[in-house]
This record gives C-alpha cells, structure tokens and sequence, in this order.
DNA sequence: AATGAATGAGCCTTCATTCAT
DNA sequence: AATGAATGAAGGCTCATTCAT
C-alpha cells in the first residue's frame, strides 16, 4: 500500500530546498541534485513531481510572491490610516522573513533569470503591480494622482536597489537603515507635496 | 618581422563581444563560444588571451566599471556647482552608453555573481564606494553631513532600483522618466533639509 | 523497488576496461570514453562512479595490488620452507595473470604515472614494501641479514627489469625464461653465501 | 642579414629542454610549448626544427642513446680486462650524468612510449642489443657461453629495475648501494660459474 | 511513491600545429 | 631565423532528464 497524500508535503520541501539553495549557492545556478539533496529525496523525485527544473523555480517565486501578497494583505489589513497603509507595504518588505539573505539571493536571481524566462517576466510584472497598487492604495489618498505615482514608484525602486545593495555589498543585510531611509523619504515626500 | 599587436584589439573586442553577449542572453550564463563567435574568433583564442572564463568576465566588469569612472569623471569635471555635480552624476548612469540593455544586463548579472566571486564583489564595492564619494562631493555641500550620507545612499539605492526594474519589467529603458524621477527626489530633499 | 546493485558490477567492468583499455593504447593516456566504451556504459556513468579520472586509475591499480597481494599470500601459504617461499613470490609475479600484456603495461604507466601523483607514489611504496617483506619471508632463514636484504633489493629489482625488457622490446613476454634467470640468480646467491 | 648557424645550437637547446622537461613533469606528457619555453624560443620554432612533436621526442632519445653510447665506448676503451668491460659497463650506467633524475624520468617515459611508437621502439632495441654486446665483450671471457647470455640479460634487467625503483620510490637516486649490488651479482656469479 | 541507473548534450579548457610576416 | 596569431580537434566533466523497477 503505497504512501498517499506525499505530493503536497514534497512539493513544499522541494520548494523550500530550491529557495535555500539558491540562497546558498547566491544564484539560480543550482542543480537539481543539489535541490533534492536539501529536500532529502533523489532528484528524479524532483522530476516526478515538477517535470522541468524551470517549472520547480517558476513554483518556487509564485511560493515567494504568494507569501509575499499575503504578508502584504494581512499588514494592510491592520493598517488604520492611508500612511499606514504605506509603511504596512514597506514594513513586509523588510521583515525579518522576506529581507533574509536566502529570500534576496532568490528574488535576484530571479531577476537576472526573467530575461530568460516569460513566465517569469509574467510573475514579476504581477508583483510589480500589486505592490503598486498596494502603495497607491495608501498614497492616493496623501498626495496628487502625478506625485502618488511617481512616489509610488520612486519606493519600488528604493526597495529594490535597497535589496540590491543590502544583500550583496554589505554581506549582513540591515533591515532598519534600510527602513529608516524610506521613511524619510515618505516624510520628506509628504511634507513636500501634501494635498 | 611576425603580424603583432592583435592582442589590444582581440581583448576589447571580445570584452566588447561579452558584454553584447550577456545582454542577449540576459545573464552570464554565456558560453566561451558564444562570446568568441560574437568577436569573430575561436573560443581558443579568448583563451589564449583571456585564459579563463571567470579572468574574461572579470575583465569585462572591469572595463565597465572604467567607462563609467571615466565618463563620471568628465562630468563631473564640467559641473560648477554642488548642485551640477550631483545630476552630473545622476546623469551619467542614465546617459545612452551606460543605460543601454546589454550593459544594465551586464550589471544584474555581475551583481547576481558578486555572491560567489570575490573579485566580482570587491570590484562592485570599489565602484559602490566611488558612486558614493561622487555623490557627497555634492550632497556635503548642500545639506547637513548626516542627511547628506543618507542621500546618497538613497540616490544610489534609487539608480541600483531603477536600473533593475526599467531594464527587466518594461522592456526598453526608459532614462528619461528615471532621471526625472532621482531630479524630483533631489529636490525635494534640498527644499526641506537644506543647509 | 529501483534496480540495485550495479555499482559494484559497473566499477568492476570499469576498472577491467582500464586495465585492458592501457594494455592496448600502451599508457595511461587513455580516454574515459575509450575506457566506458570497453566497459559497455556512457562516459558519464564512468564519472558518476569514480568521480574523476585519477580516481579511476587509482581504483584499478589498488585493485591490480591487492589481486597481486591476494595471489601472494595463497602462493606463500602453500610454501612448506624458506626456499619454497621465495620461488612462490617469484612464481606469482610470472604468473599468466600477473605477467600479462595489458597488466604490464599498467605496470608501466602507473610507474611513471607516480612521479605526477602522490597517492599512486604510495600505492606504489605500499607494494614494494609488501614485496619486500614476502621475500625476506624466506630469505632471512636462508642468508646473513645484509645479504637476504640485498638478495631480496636485487630480486625486486629484476622482477621489475624483466617486466620492462620483456613487454617493451621483445613484444610477447617470455614467462619461463625469467623465472629461469630469477631461479639462477637464488641458486647462485644460496650457493656462495649460505648459513 | 639573417642569423645564420643557429640550427645546431637551437637543436640541441630544445632537446636539452626535453630532457628538463620531462624530468620535471616525470613523464612524456610534456606540451611542446612548456619545452619550447624552457629552450627560451617560441613553440612555432621547435616545429620549424623538428617538425612535429614525435620527432623531436625521437630526436631526443637518440641523443640521450648517441651519449651513452660514446660513454660507454669511453669507458670500454679504457678498460684491460674482461672483468674491467664489465664493471665499465655499469659504472657507465649510473654516472652522476646518465643517473640522474631527469634522463631517468626520460628512460621511463621513451619506455612507456615505445608501445605506441614502432620508432622509438626500434631505438630502444637498438640500445639493447648494444648494451647487451657490450657487456658479452667482457662476459665471454669469464663465463661459458650459455652462462654469459644469461649473466648479460640479469645484468640489463637489473639496470632497467634499479632505474625504475631508485628513481620513483625512494626519491633521490643512489648510484653507490645500485652499482654495490650489481658487483655482488657479478662477483657470486663469476666465484660460482667461472670457466 | 520513490529511486538507482543510465545517458546525451554541452561546456570549458588544452594543445599540437599552421601561417603570415 | 623567428614569432605572434589563430584554430580544429579532442578530452574531462557536469547536469538535466528518462526509465525500469
């Protein structure tokens, strides 16, 4: 009588090992063995279970945004006031789950690999889009249509290049300069420009 | 007397042929051949001169980073004011040369790389060092010290941001809405925090 | 249930391919192809089971010592005095399996194969001093210590001169009249310098 | 006005360097270029001397041969008696020149080759047969026939196995203990056998 | 469900060799 | 006489992928 109901728990471990994999090896140059060594099962496993390496990363950032967007809502959720709501947006980004070491060599590495990969453009275009949205929901209301979606903007880009070189020229990522410098930049942006 | 003197010309050209090469691909994941056929040569010869991979690819960042001190240093040399040196700055990471798709490629890729080189990463220190000694030559003069470091950090985590996102997210660069977006957010820090 | 247990059947047809494999090219010069193909696999099942190259070859000298230590010791055991011993050490490295072709040959190019690499230089010490130790087994009751341990020099060492003239110039190895010189060699030594 | 007698000198350096090289490496896997290096010139000249690289290994084996045969004939020539060819002989064979690391490195290697090269085959049956000669020119005299052939062949092999073992197994060569144990041979056998 | 076995394809690298100058 | 320039061929090795069990 074989074992049921394997296929999601594998499924999540795979995708877990490719996650720190990646993260260990800084790229998405990691084998399939190497996954399933750190999943504990035989890369044909792998296999069975995804058909294609591409297809086992392409799970693996649709688990990173999924959990992302999740994060997102609950904090926005919480959020009480448009400014909140916009550090809510910023304060997930820079959690200790999401700015850890492992999670940025992936989002990076992803990146580098969307040229590559459609579907993975695809993915980080929708990502792209929820977090504008998520960070117009909140500045909509704190600043003119044109200057929100510039500011809307200009945080996407501090986050990713605060990701960039937090991750990869400091060695130790540090979450709360990172933070502090995009408040700042809010607070400066809104006493600024404030309806 | 033996034909002689190929060598300068072989090297820029498969420097030249590496970086047209990893902005096709959009990731060093390149192959000697590839390069070598770029630069109408064989895949022995980029050896011969370069005699590893990883030696070539690192001579290629190290050309890059060069063009760019270069043309930062031009720039800079015709800016008459703090002001001036500041968006000469700003400028040259979004002129036509840096700024093109292959060498923002190029750029994603050596950062994705850094992780496992130590040449690659002391390489982009150096040059994250530098892009931060040119910003506070500016920025000191116009805004208190602690404010002044932070702003440049800012401003080099917004170029960092917005190369990532314009080069992987829409396609064609788009340098124009970029510098606009680094002149808003310049702005609005001189006006509130000046000195 | 996967199919198990090829790995010792694989290693065992892949270093009887070696052996073979340099008996014929004459060196260890020999490919990895050339040796997967005699064994009937892919090169890259050769790799999977030995890892590298070096591996390999060290895989099959050890075995080729220990087979030729494993004879050793049943040709001793059947040996009733000191004199039976020592022709039975002779016997053994005449012997058709030992004093074969492809044998020979791996004989040789190890021997020279051991100035590059260190663990073949011991193997190779390891299997004089056994040599060594299997001939003064009998020489020491039959000769004054210095002279049984320089017999004993002189016996290695024309075990090792003939295996080069036989197989290197005269092509087809000549068994019985080595064993011929050896035994004159003992019978001469025992007769002059005997207890 | 080109150079002109350089040919000589540029032969003999190469094959100089081939010796040096192949005592360096321990083995015939020398690339033309690391000889042509350490012969000072350029890898394209070796080729225009020697023409390929088989040549230049023949070339060089015969010219080790080429010394050791006018040593010898030295040596004999000196000579006057029977006994006194003989010794010459193996005193000829282990001169701080002719034992030395790197041409022992070069006997071992020519060795090996010759399987796969009827040339340095045939030159190496050519130095047999002489060395065999030579030392029946003293033998002759002191043993009957039958006995002579024999004492000559254990002679040679003795000389080929020392070569072997002095020089990978113990490191540095020793000429005194290798040249001890041949007079022992010669002495037990001509005490024993003696006309 | 899970895996050991096996391979084809591809890449980096080395090296002897050629050629124009 | 001599060499820098250049390449084709080949080898070791890796890895995603398939398959029988």
């Amino acid at each position: 009588m074989p074992k049921t109901g394997m296929e999601p728990l594998r499924r999540r471990a795979l995708i877990d090992a490719t996650i720190s994999a990646i993260g260990a090896r800084g790229s998405l140059d990691v084998t399939m063995s190497e996954i399933a060594g750190r999943a504990g099962v035989s890369s044909a496993l792998a296999h069975h279970y995804f058909g294609a390496k591409d297809e086992l990363l392409q799970a693996t950032m649709r688990h990173i945004l999924a959990e992302l967007a999740l994060d997102a809502r609950a904090a926005l959720g919480a959020a009480s006031s448009p400014r909140e709501r916009v550090l809510a947006v910023i304060a997930v980004n820079f959690s200790d789950k999401q700015f850890s070491a492992a999670t940025i060599a992936a989002w990076l590495a992803f990146y580098v690999e969307a040229q590559r990969s459609p579907e993975l453009r695809r993915l980080l275009r929708v990502y792209a889009r929820r977090l504008h949205a998520n960070l117009m929901s909140g500045l909509a209301a704190l600043l003119p249509r044109p200057d929100a979606e510039q500011a809307a903007e200009a945080i996407a880009a501090l986050i990713d290049g605060l990701y960039i070189r937090r991750a990869l020229m400091d060695g130790v990522p540090d979450a709360d300069t990172a933070i502090a410098l995009l408040h700042d930049y809010l607070n400066t942006k809104l006493s600024t420009g404030s309806r």
